[in-house]
DNA sequence: AGCACGCCGACT
DNA sequence: GTCGGCGTGCTC
């Protein structure tokens, strides 16, 4: 029985006599003096009585997992080692969520007519006829107020009635809206439907340039698929909630119905209908975050991870997994075809392509007359901005021009805010985080310190918090903010706006932004990466990036390729219509093999070099990591337990652990951090490992571990 | 995760 | 003399 409990094993319950129990059925134990859901994963019987076991209450009389789901979380967990019982109960989430209520619908009650037909009156009724709508859209039907329509009610020529809130998924429609391929989009989709419906694993690399028609791609095999197997389902991962809502609107043109969509920012009574519908098999497409791996699908035939290297499906928080990864082991065990798009695939997924274990399907031409961007590099030594500006001479003139033109561009910088320090010119002190080691960022627009780890925030001190002198705090370094004030003073007449994630904190204001962007609203938008993923703006022909070397600085094993791709991503937004795109990248290193490679367009060769950068030190994907992050409020008990778990490493063929070291932020909220981290050859067993070796010792209640396999970020 | 058990400070 | 703090440990 798996319960959802922080712990590694199932439980055994005893099953009284006449329940018929299989896995995948929800019971409801007992578990001490309180009551848990749990998920059926073994049934058997016992040999001797070993132990007496307590009887499971009753069989519940929500729909049982489907097995593929059951074996999905039980895999997730082994291969994670997160508990297998927290697993399962993430996929019953939306199960836990009330049911909507019931929705009150007006209708007709025989032919009664009122009293007294006033135009507004005989409206209603008009827009009414013999159906049953609400009250609300009654009244906006009818272009009156809702109080006519309760008059009617009163009177008793309306009556209420409450009807059962039951989603309807409608059918896709495959035949709806085709979308008119080239030949290498239509071989693709043609070659990825063929692997959905004949059945089977079978994983593909969908690799194609910026504004290649991926998404398009992906839907047509979908609707080849759903043409052939009208019941068969398909999940469509996006790294970002922002994204869902412009690929819903592209899937309910293509297919003329609407799919069911699945993120934390959807409400409880409707993810508890999705979940519901899901389950029956009555929703083909589901369009999701990561957690939308988890729902319990009877029949998934596909399954799309769009933006695949993008680091947001890597879920560091609670139950720590790489939703990339465990698509491809859903995949795997529901016998699905699995496409993992991207225009910069991750250096693991370039692997297995490489190794012939994805298939590769490749996009080599933009849509329409669309071309890629030139892609220029500055370099800032030749070309240095006055002090306190971050623009050359050369990118303020592109502008210019641009501006002159009246083309949109858009200002790059992956870094919110107004500036990323504030320091006392006094005495030198750094303003920190309360009992956490990060900066804090200065924000003009709400006029606040904030810490990006913790979310704190204060207004900005007059005086020095360490030395008490007044007016000696300065802003050093830019944020999109300080660009965008630079930008206001160099172009006062040019319409600029700032796309981050505190200017555009949902995907409503997502959506408004893009539109000012799509109608030509804004002619200059500077923006982090926020913008630079997978939005498209038809009108933009110049991106300058201000700080190209921002990413390359620091240890981190995949600084190299995050950097590549996102300035691919970020450049990849010019010239996507009819009028092609340029884009500058400013550098103070620009004989830096990314830079080269991205002002190239010779993704190939920075591949090869950063793969032999990695099967040198024998990193992934040419070895496999994990980080063990121990924390704590107490710093002899976090040395202590990083001491014994030291002591306590088993022996271990091509198997390395470094540290314990203090990890890169040693403080947060008050807790000290200590890292240690795992490296092995791609045919060690990581997980037989770690298990041995997190057998031997106990972790005290006070000492926190968590457990990162394949860890993305180094924090 | 809850919840109970268990040893040390301020209260009717 | 008890009520209650949350540290430690267990739940089939």
């Amino acid at each position: 029985m798996l319960v959802p409990l922080p712990v590694q094993e199932a439980f055994d319950y005893a099953v009284p006599d006449g329940m018929d129990l299989s896995r995948g059925d929800q019971v409801d134990v007992p578990l001490g003096p309180r009551f848990l859901r749990g998920i059926v994963s073994d049934v058997f019987e016992t040999t001797g009585s070993n132990r007496k076991l307590k009887s499971i209450e009753r069989k519940a009389s929500d729909p049982s997992l489907p097995l593929g789901t059951v074996d999905f979380v039980e895999w997730a967990a082994r291969w994670t080692l997160n508990p297998p019982g927290e697993m399962a109960s993430r996929a019953l989430r939306g199960l836990r969520a009330p049911r909507p209520k019931p929705e009150r619908r007006v209708r007709r009650i025989g032919m009664r007519q009122p009293q007294r037909a006033t135009t507004a009156r005989t409206a209603v009724l008009e827009a009414l006829q013999d159906r049953s709508m609400t009250a609300a859209d009654l009244a906006r039907a009818a272009t009156v107020s809702t109080g006519v329509v309760k008059g009617l009610v009163d009177e008793g020529v309306l009556e209420v009635f409450e009807v059962e809130a039951v989603a309807a998924f409608d059918r896709p429609r495959p035949d709806h809206a085709p979308a008119v391929l080239n030949p290498d989009q239509a071989a693709s989709a043609k070659a990825m439907a063929g692997a959905a419906i004949t059945g089977g694993f079978a994983p593909f690399l969908l690799d194609g340039i910026t504004g290649s028609g991926k998404t398009e791609t992906y839907l047509e095999a979908a609707a080849e698929l759903l043409a052939a197997k009208p019941d068969a389902q398909v999940l469509i991962l996006l790294p970002e909630i922002a994204l869902t809502q412009a690929l819903i609107e592209r899937i309910t043109r293509r297919f003329g119905s609407a799919p069911a969509e699945w993120h934390s920012g959807v409400t409880p009574p409707r993810r508890r209908q999705v979940w519901e519908a899901v389950r029956a098999g009555r929703c083909n497409i589901v369009v999701g975050a990561r957690s939308a791996l988890f729902l319990p699908y009877p029949d998934l035939a596909m399954i799309v991870v769009d933006e695949e290297h993008d680091g947001s499906y890597k879920q560091e928080e609670g139950l720590v997994y790489h939703g990339r990864d465990l698509a491809v082991a859903r995949g795997r065990i529901e016998g699905a075809t699995v496409v993992l798009a991207s225009a910069t695939p991750s250096l693991e997924t370039l692997w297995n392509a490489q190794q012939g274990r994805y298939r590769w399907l490749k996009l080599r031409t933009r849509h329409g007359v669309a071309v890629l961007p030139d892609i220029a590099l500055v370099d800032l030594r030749q070309n240095p901005p006055d002090p306190q500006t971050w623009l050359s001479q050369t990118l303020r003139e592109e502008i210019g021009a641009n501006l002159a033109k009246g083309e949109q561009s858009l200002l790059f910088l992956n870094r919110r805010g107004y500036a990323p320090v504030v320091l006392c010119r006094a005495c030198g002190h750094r303003l920190t985080s309360p009992d956490t080691d990060s900066w804090l960022v200065e924000h003009r627009y709400s006029g606040r310190l904030v810490c990006h780890l913790t979310g704190f925030s204060m207004p900005k001190p007059k005086a020095c918090p360490a030395c008490g002198t007044e007016d000696t705090l300065v802003s050093v370094g830019p944020g999109v903010e300080r660009v965008e004030e630079e930008v206001r003073q160099l172009f006062p007449e040019a319409r600029t706006a700032v796309f981050s994630s505190d200017t555009v904190p949902d995907a409503e204001a997502a959506r408004a932004m893009i539109t000012a962007m799509a109608e030509g609203e804004i002619d200059i938008l500077v923006a982090t990466q926020a913008a630079a993923k997978g939005h498209n703006f038809p009108r933009l022909t110049l991106v300058g990036v201000v700080d190209a070397d921002l990413g390359l600085r620091g240890g981190d094993l995949r600084a190299a390729e995050r950097t590549y791709q996102l300035l691919a991503q970020a450049t990849g937004r010019a010239g996507r219509a009819d009028k092609p795109g340029r884009a500058f990248l400013q550098t103070w290193t620009p004989e830096h093999p990314v830079l080269e490679a991205l002002a190239a367009n010779e993704r190939e060769a920075f591949v090869a070099a950063e793969m032999a950068e990695r099967e040198l030190g024998s990193l992934p994907p040419y070895g496999r990591l994990t980080a063990l992050i121990l924390s704590s409020e107490n710093a002899q008990a976090l040395e202590k337990t990083a001491r014994e778990l030291a002591a306590a490493i088993p022996n271990a063929e091509r198997l390395e652990v470094y540290g314990p070291a203090d990890a890169p932020l040693a403080l947060v909220r008050g807790r000290r951090r200590k890292r240690l981290l795992v490296r092995a050859d791609r045919d060690v067993n990581m997980q037989a490992f770690l298990r041995a070796w997190l057998g031997r010792i106990k972790i005290p209640a006070s000492v926190r571990l968590t457990v990162d396999v394949d860890p993305y970020s180094f924090l």
